[in-house]
DNA sequence: CTTCCATTTTTTATCGACAAAAAATGATTA
DNA sequence: TAATCATTTTTTGTCGATAAAAAATGGAAG
C-alpha cells in the first residue's frame, strides 16, 4: 500500500554489451550492500519498476545469483533475496577459511616482486580505510573496498583461477553479513593492527602464521557478529523485516 | 551442411516444476556426459531444436550454467560449452583437493554411526563398479554414478553445507574430463585397491592418512589425464571437434 | 590477388502478450 | 466461529515476434 521509494543501482549500460550482464551487476551490488533486504521477495514487476529492465534480462540475471547462492528461485513461486542466519554464516566461514587458507598458502609460495608490490599497495590503503573507520570518517563502502582489496592481494598470486574464483564468491557472501551487521562501526576491534600483523606474516613469507592469523581474523569477525545476532538491528534485517 | 541428428536428454517435465530447470538439468547432464562437445557453440535455434523448449528456459539454464562455470557467456555472441584444457583441470584439482581434504578433515571429525554406515554401503558399491570396469562389463554411467556417491559419503558429514555444495561443483567439472579421456577403459591402475584403501584410512579415523590417499588418487587421474592429452581421442575432443 | 567497404543474412537479446499456477478473497456449511 | 471450497485476482513462467548486433557475402578498388 504504502508504496516509498527503493533504492536501486541504475543499471550500467555503457560498460556491458547486454542488459542481463547490467541487472546481474545491480542487482548483486545491491543484494550484497543490503539494498534488496534477505528474504525479500523479488517481485519481478517490481523490480521491472525499480531497475528499468523487462522481465527476460531481470529472471536471467536472478538465474545467475541463485546458482552463486544470492537468490532463492522457487518453482512457480518466484525469486528471493537468500536470508541471514547465523548457522548458514558459520558454514559459510568454515569453506571460506579451508579456501583461503589453502589459496595464500600458494601464494605465499609463488608469489613474486609484482605480487609482493600489490600486497604492500593494498596494506597501505587498508590502513588508511581502518584508520578512517576507526575515526569515524570513512564511509563503509570504502572499508569494504579496500578490505575486499587487501584480502584479495594476498592470495591473488596462488595460480588457481578456480580457487579465486570460489573464494571471492564466499567473500562476497559474507560481506553481506558483515553490513548487515553494526558490529564495524562500534570500533571494540583494532582491526588495523590485525591487518598490519596480516601483512608481515605474508611478506615474510611465513606460511603458517599467515594462515592462522588469516583464520583468526575471521573467526574474531564471526564471532562478533554471533553475539549480534540477537541485537535489535541485525535480528531485524536477518528477518528481512523493513526498518521504517 | 550434413546435419546429423545429435543426442540430447529428453527434458523430465514431470519431475520438476518448470522448464528452465529441466532444461537446466537436461544441459548439465549432457555437457558433463561429452554430448554437447567442450568448446561447441549453443546455438538457441539448435537447442530449442534438441531438447524441444523455447528460447525463454533455454536462455535461463544457460546463465545459471555460466554462473557455474560449465558454460561461456559471450556478450551478444550467444553461449557456448566451456572448453577442456589441461591447464585448467590442473587448476580444477588444486581447488578441488583443498576443498576435499577440508570437507574429509570435518567429516572424519564429526562423523556418526549413520554416516559410517552410509560410507560402507557406498564403498560396497564402489568395489562393485570398479570390478566391472576392470571386466569391461559395467558403463561408464554406472560407474561415475557410484564414484561421486563414494566420494560423496566419505565426506557428506562434515557438516558444512558450503564446502558440499562447492565440493559437488569442483567434482561435476573433473567429471567433464574424466570422460573425455580414455584413461579409466585402460585399466593401467589398480582403482579398486585405491578406494579400498581410502574406505579402510576413513572408517578408522586417520584424518592424515584419509587426506593424502585421497589427495593422491585425485593426483594420479590427473596424471594418467595429463599424459592423455596428446593422444588423439582425448585432443580431438578438447578441440571440439565432433568424432565423424 | 588481396583488402576494404557496403549489403545481406544469420544469430542474439529484448520486449510484450498470454497461459498456467499460486495466492487472495469471499461465500457456504458445520 | 472456524473450516472448506469455489471464484477472483495476482504473480509467475513461457512463447512468438522484433530490434539490434554480429557474421557472412560479394563487389569494387588498389
Amino acid at each position: 500500500m504504502t508504496d516509498q521509494a527503493q533504492t536501486a543501482t541504475p543499471l550500467d549500460t555503457v560498460g556491458t554489451d547486454t542488459l542481463t550482464e547490467a541487472a546481474y551487476a545491480a542487482l548483486r551490488r545491491d543484494i550484497i550492500r543490503g539494498a534488496r533486504a534477505p528474504g525479500e521477495k523479488l517481485r519481478i514487476e517490481m523490480l521491472k519498476a525499480l531497475y528499468d529492465v523487462g522481465p527476460t534480462p531481470l529472471r536471467e540475471a536472478l538465474q545467475r545469483l541463485s546458482a552463486e547462492g544470492l537468490v532463492l528461485a522457487n518453482g512457480n513461486r518466484g525469486f528471493s533475496v537468500g536470508s541471514l542466519d547465523m548457522a548458514e554464516f558459520r558454514d559459510l566461514n568454515i569453506a571460506r577459511t579451508a579456501v583461503e587458507r589453502e589459496a595464500l598458502r600458494l601464494a605465499l609460495l609463488h608469489g613474486d616482486e609484482e605480487w609482493e608490490a600489490r600486497v604492500v599497495s593494498a596494506a597501505y590503503r587498508m590502513e588508511k580505510a581502518d584508520a578512517g573507520l576507526a575515526a569515524g570518517t570513512a564511509d563503509l563502502d570504502r572499508w569494504e573496498g579496500a578490505n575486499a582489496a587487501f584480502h584479495l592481494a594476498m592470495v591473488s598470486a596462488c595460480g588457481s583461477h578456480w580457487l579465486l574464483r570460489i573464494r571471492k564468491n564466499l567473500h562476497d557472501q559474507c560481506e553481506r553479513y558483515r553490513r548487515a551487521s553494526v558490529h564495524l562501526r562500534r570500533g571494540t576491534r583494532d582491526l588495523a593492527s590485525e591487518h598490519a600483523a596480516i601483512t608481515r606474516a605474508v611478506l615474510a613469507r611465513d606460511i603458517a602464521t599467515a594462515c592462522d592469523l588469516t583464520e583468526a581474523h575471521y573467526a574474531a569477525t564471526a564471532a562478533t557478529l554471533a553475539a549480534d545476532f540477537a541485537d535489535p538491528p541485525f535480528a531485524r534485517a536477518a528477518a528481512g523485516t523493513a526498518t521504517a
